[in-house]
DNA sequence: TTTTGTGCAAAAGGTTTGCATACGA
DNA sequence: TCGTATGCAAACCTTTTGCACAAAA
């Protein structure tokens, strides 16, 4: 995969091992990690990265668009590296976030055209119960994974 | 309006001047306020009020169904008097929060029902460039309202 | 060699909490 | 009266910043 490289060059931005760490945990990891998950995991590898650079970092690949931050609760902001078009799922009762297939909503590339904002992109934002969370309907939040 | 008192009651919660004066300034203002907005506001009507009484009004609030709050940026949580379903716009550039007339997204009703989560609420969420935003194009950030 | 990025520690938001006191039911 | 809500200040958590040093291009 060189191309990440020039992904890199292409924004102006130099290519680090640690924004290359965070990249590369951000897609070997889906479940869309907080910053905090993503500096122990880079720290583990290289115990001398800081939490501020991985701030950074994430930053830096959110501007060069390889990765994108979803921020739907009101704790921790969540990191993704994008994979195309997606939904999201925000489970109520533990906050696991999950990806829900892209699908098209019918009208409305129409609607955002007449609408007043100039609508660039757009997002479908379900709320309920995960599966494990179903299960234990009277159970503590489960923060596992 | 004797309603409101009896949706505090209903929810077991105790109608006090500080709770009455969050929720009516949200009903007043329908602009999304973070709580530090809500705060000044009702302090400027009552200096004893307390941000921290704040929070916990419109926590109190939320959980009695008789506001919402909404977190879509990675800064200040905002909150909205319920006004029944509707979607939202974000502002890229100003971080303005808009609200957009309901409207069904067809089939995903049907969708939900077969998704492996248990889904209870949708909204869509749009993106873009606000009205005001939209003539500046190469300007900074506006704040005014 | 010239930027740009890193690491550290300190600061800056935003939000929550503990506790004594006040107050609504 | 009883139990919940308030106000205050301190704590907390997440994120940002300033600056000297290190390392890409």
């Amino acid at each position: 995969m060189p191309y990440i490289q020039d992904s890199f060059r292409r924004q102006g931005l130099r290519f680090t091992p640690q924004r290359y760490a965070v990249l590369d945990y951000l897609r070997k990891h889906p479940c869309h990690p907080t910053a905090e998950e993503v500096y122990k995991a880079v720290n583990r590898r290289d115990p001398r990265a800081s939490l501020a650079t991985v701030y950074k970092s994430l930053h830096a690949l959110a501007r060069a668009g390889l990765i994108r931050e979803v921020n739907l609760a009101g704790n921790a902001t969540r990191f993704e590296s994008v994979t195309g078009p997606h939904h999201h799922f925000l489970c109520e009762r533990c906050g696991r976030l999950e990806d829900v297939p892209w699908f098209d909503v019918p009208g409305l590339a129409k609607k955002a055209r007449a609408a007043p904002q100039a609508v660039r992109t757009w997002e479908l934002i379900l709320r309920g119960l995960c599966k494990s969370c179903q299960s234990r309907t009277r159970g503590r939040a489960n923060w596992e994974n």
